[in-house]
DNA sequence: AAAAAAG
């Protein structure tokens, strides 16, 4: 198989045009396999000369890479550990010389091209040597494909053990980006992937052959170092997700640092989020040692696609009636209500359901099996309207969700106004360009402050809405 | 306060 190289051959260059056939053959090769019998490893060994070949090839492929200069206007900031390197960007998937078989998956999956993060980070996470990465792009923007694909590129298949691991926050996220593993990973059917999340129980002393690993912070702990299902020391990628909330003291920092020590010095490392807040972007650039850089700006292009609203009331059961008003408007479409506690959810989800309203629960203190199955019928789309909290906040991709509600405002545990949180909530509708609406209910002078804060921080109108005209309730839907 | 645990 052919290397997925990327170190620069600076001074191949005129090997490189002699080695345009050896080029071309290889394509021809890729298409050939896409089609047939996938080839498993076990390359023949490699002479001396087709070793050479190989670096001319790399190098002419790099060459033409390095024409299509990442174009630095507005949107894409990157910063490399090495500021003498050249700066790749790629248009195609088919530049990145991936496998063949993670080709076939990527198309079939509808990619025609790579969005505009993956087109920087995706040359950064393959290159050779390995090089750690902290990006930051907007929620809908095709982080998740890019660090699967990461992974599947590393991978040996013949080594039967773990040798990439990604945490998520939540039991739900993992189970969504372990879809995007195996969809991607469709055509690769020697690859394999274990879900190391709570309710999934292994026998003692058994050891894990998967090479990929998705799961949440307290179950992969446990299976690193307590059970030891998982040998730590072979993993080559760490990929944290959502990472702001797993290294933040308030998130899941212990657990997943505690991971981090377990893994080999060299262990690349890629973490993605759409926030990084000031205080945790420090502790990210200490505990990654060189990281490469990635920006994607402009968090007001995501908050220009959503249309953001409050609504005023006095107490708790005023915020119910206005909810009760807006129902038919955000039914249309799917709709998520966050709540603040697991107990507000199910009050809020049992009241609903009373007034005849079908609903869905999904909070922490169900059971998995139920989580799984509640958050199931919500992307089939058998449920409209999913009332929740904070544990939906992140990544969780339901394209039909044109709504989201704050029931309650987000807060952290100090009461002030958790602004990241309030970004990844919203951004669960206005996914992929399309519009969104966000409605905030507020029930009290501190809240009215809450949201006054949230609306300078993002230096964005958010616009009253009287729920006790149609008229208006009308327009928003429109 | 929520999430994360084979605790």
């Amino acid at each position: 198989m052919a290397t997925d190289s990327w170190a620069l051959a600076v001074d191949e260059q005129e090997a490189a045009v002699k080695s345009m056939n050896s080029l071309q053959i290889k394509e021809e090769t890729s298409k050939a396999d896409t089609n047939g019998v996938i080839k498993t490893d076990a390359p023949p060994e490699k002479t001396n000369e087709e070793e050479k070949e190989d670096k001319a090839a790399q190098s002419l492929l790099n060459k033409l890479i390095r024409s299509n200069l990442v174009d630095n206007t507005n949107q894409v900031e990157v910063l490399q550990r090495d500021p003498n390197s050249p700066l790749y960007s790629v248009r195609s998937f088919e530049e990145l010389r991936l496998k063949p078989q993670l080709l076939q998956g990527v198309y079939a999956m509808g990619f025609n091209r790579p969005s505009k993060i993956q087109e920087s980070a995706l040359p950064m996470m393959l290159a050779e040597p390995p090089q750690n990465l902290i990006a930051q792009s907007q929620s809908g923007t095709g982080k998740t494909a890019a660090f699967v694909l990461a992974m599947l590129s590393r991978v040996e298949p013949t080594d039967t053990c773990p040798q990439c691991l990604c945490l998520s926050p939540t039991y739900e996220l993992a189970l969504q980006t372990g879809k995007v593993i195996e969809q991607m990973g469709k055509f690769y059917p020697e690859l394999k992937l274990a879900y190391a999340v709570r309710g999934n129980k292994l026998e003692r002393g058994q050891k894990i052959s998967e090479q990929i690993v998705i799961g949440t912070p307290g179950t992969v702990l446990d299976w690193c170092a307590k059970l030891k299902f998982i040998d730590p020391k072979k993993i080559k990628v760490f990929v944290l997700d959502e990472a702001d909330v797993m290294i933040a003291t308030q998130g899941h920092q212990d657990q997943s640092i505690r991971i981090q020590r377990m893994l080999p010095r060299n262990c690349q490392m890629l973490l993605f989020s759409a926030t990084f807040e000031d205080s945790v972007w420090k502790f990210a650039q200490k505990v990654v040692p060189d990281p490469n850089i990635i920006k994607l700006k402009r968090e007001e292009e995501t908050l220009d696609t959503i249309k953001q609203y409050y609504v005023l009331c006095n107490n708790r059961d005023e915020k119910f009636q206005a909810l009760c008003n807006l129902y038919g408007a955000i039914t249309i479409a799917q709709a998520m209500i966050f709540c603040h506690t697991r107990k507000t959810a199910s009050w809020l989800a049992a009241e609903l359901s009373k007034e005849g309203h079908q609903v869905a629960l999904l909070s922490g203190e169900m059971v998995v099996e139920q989580r799984a199955a509640v958050i199931e019928r919500f992307r089939e789309g058998k449920e409209k309207v999913l009332v929740t909290t904070n544990v939906c906040a992140r990544g969780i991709d339901v394209e039909q969700v044109s709504v989201v509600i704050n029931f309650d405002l987000p807060v952290d545990k100090d009461g002030n106004p958790d602004n990241e949180t309030y970004l990844h909530r919203i951004g669960r509708t206005g996914r992929f360009g399309k519009r969104g609406l966000a409605v905030n209910m507020v029930d009290s002078k501190h809240s009215m402050n809450i949201l006054n804060r949230i609306q300078e921080h993002f230096n964005k109108k958010i616009e009253r809405l009287d729920t006790d005209d149609l008229d208006e309730i009308e327009k928003i839907t429109n």
